[in-house]
DNA sequence: TTTTTTTACGCAATCGTTCCCGAAAACATC
DNA sequence: GATGTTTTCGGGAACGATTGCGTAAAAAAA
């Protein structure tokens, strides 16, 4: 079952004219009498003609169309700064191809030859989980494939890069939870490789380290698929609980993992912020519905997939190759809920 | 700045061969000798050869890919939708590509008419909630593009269509509602010409008549943006709270109309389900750990996005014209939680 | 009237690929 | 040795659109 489509040819043919005169009424050049505009428009309106933009692709060796790779859309965060990213992509005439890898090397890989041989003019990443071999990246990068990388981004690469606040968003978080009278805080990280992971990691042992709390390894608990598998959060989450002592808080640095982790110790009776307080990244609007509202540390999703956006644009509407890049970095903000409660004095049960 | 590419050209030149011996040699074509192909593919091997599928599609009149529109990917239901559409559209070497209408009748043409001019071999596609003029979709269907539809669906446009089974789902919904002692049901439905708010809305009505509880018009509120816009559901709400008599259960036939129901129940704090009882139709897998847990409906998502993909393959690679079209409706799952649980008698007041 | 300029359009190349032809070798057959 | 067959490859058109260049006719200038 084939679909045609109107051609410069129909409307040449139908008209007795050629198809360069009416490409070029078309286009309204000087070239072209009043009167064969007219007609070659109107003729093209009645029949819905529309360029093919396949053709032009070819023509003109660029797609108007970027392309977006992300670990899953089935996230707020993710969702949320595609919803950014088109917006300043539509405003501009470009189309945005999204595709997942879910954390998979191979799949971002396949989406990756998948989106330049389709002749993406750019390309807006955030790496999954499981990449530390850059090379793929590296190479189109210096065969001149403009490439904008934000959230998760490869410090190996120089080219515009977009990242929230993570060092702070992480120390803030941490901060709030030891002025609430916490004192063993454990964290539950992504991918040790990840950027994000270091700079949020960063953030929490310096808040704990500013407050004169020995940082303790055992209390930092690595998930490799940043909580998109179940299996690993649970696996993190019960050799914490199985210690002596337990942690009194959790700091979840990505957002399955706090949603993940709330799972877990409620599927555990484990009262929190009573036994247990929570806090974490996340960007899901339904977190100051859950039981208990959550404290959570939210990123500026939106406008970070505007800037990328931006800066991706400007890269590929650049005459000469571009040589300075910048680091855009978007503060974070906290919300202060329920999940994070002042700790209350041991002796007094709490009543819920 | 430009991505230059290798062509077969490049091949040719380096080789001293021609195009179309290149071109039949790495297609593996029986006229080729077996060193000129070994050459051949060794040196595009070398230099990182991949066809222009560009190229390709202007020669083949097809780009193996297929449009996608919903109205929000950051939304669940849709999400989990374009999960199931990917994974089999990646099987069969299609790519995909995703537009958003966000419930605006404007932005879903503006889409349409993006996506057929680049050439997609079909479209998949969940109307918004503006559309109520069919024209677009019909003219493209008409001119041979295969459509598939599903969730939203349009009846008078004959195709491939994949729904939930929205009114047993409904049904189901209020006939445990009732079960469990509650009377006056009100619903909040979303706009009211999608065949989704008919369909439910009919299931609602009849598990109403066959437990001999009469429908109530007043108890009726349609949302027009399905819940996308926070203050249409504020209104409908605010009129169903200022009634004398108020509803003692609410059901919620959309995704965010139902954690936009809880949100502005909650707000007022009033207690689900001791004052009113809550469910809907959702496929978030936060519910259970909402406060409070949230009955609802579960729409298979991830299997209707591949059976959508399935139909729309089928239709795609039919050699001649398809006239039997197929609905393929899929079960809906109830869970049951907190929020819908047994009303109490009105005597004693309720503890939580 | 002749020459020059302008107007208005067509021809053909181009982008990267495929594929229908034709054609030159190499080989077999009588 | 002439003819037929097979193998192997190249030329060139096509897909849809743009665009530099060439040119006929009309208009303007001489």
């Amino acid at each position: 079952m084939k679909f045609e489509a109107v051609t410069i040819k129909d409307i040449a043919k139908a008209l007795g004219l050629s198809t360069s005169t009416v490409s070029r009424a078309l286009r309204d050049s000087y070239e072209i009498s009043p009167e064969t505009k007219k007609l070659v428009l109107e003729y093209a309106e009645k029949i819905n003609y529309s360029p093919n933009p396949i053709a032009l692709s070819l023509k003109e060796r660029r797609s108007r169309s970027i392309g977006v790779i992300v670990c899953e859309i089935a996230n707020s965060f993710f969702s949320q700064v595609i919803n950014g990213i088109e917006s300043i992509a539509y405003n501009n005439g470009y189309n945005v191809i999204i595709a997942q890898s879910r954390e998979s090397f191979d799949r971002e890989l396949m989406n990756l030859q998948y989106l330049t041989s389709r002749s993406v003019d750019g390309l807006i990443i955030s790496v999954s989980t499981e990449t530390n071999d850059f090379s793929n990246f590296k190479q189109l990068h210096e065969k001149g494939l403009p490439i904008v990388f934000f959230d998760r981004i490869v410090a190996e690469i120089n080219t515009h890069k977009v990242i929230a606040d993570n060092y702070k968003g992480a120390y803030d978080a941490t901060t709030h939870l030891i002025k609430n009278g916490y004192k063993r805080i454990a964290i539950l990280a992504n991918a040790e490789v990840l950027s994000i992971t270091k700079e949020r990691l960063a953030g929490y042992k310096a808040a704990l380290k500013d407050n004169h709390i020995a940082a303790n390894e055992s209390l930092i608990k690595y998930c490799h698929h940043g909580g998109m598998i179940f299996s690993e959060v649970e696996e993190a989450m019960s050799s914490l609980l199985k210690m002596k002592q337990r942690p009194d808080a959790i700091f979840a640095s990505a957002d399955k993992l706090t949603t993940g982790c709330l799972r877990i110790l409620k599927s555990r009776a484990i009262d929190v912020p009573n036994e247990i307080a929570l806090t974490g990244f996340s960007n899901t609007d339904l977190t100051e519905l859950l039981n208990p509202p959550l404290t959570i540390i939210k990123q500026p999703a939106f406008e970070m997939g505007e800037v990328a956006t931006q800066l991706l644009l400007q890269l590929i509407e650049s005459k000469r190759p571009v040589t300075e890049f910048e680091t855009r970095v978007l503060t974070t903000e906290l919300l202060i809920r329920d999940s994070t409660k002042k700790k209350k004095p041991k002796t007094k049960e709490a009543i819920h």
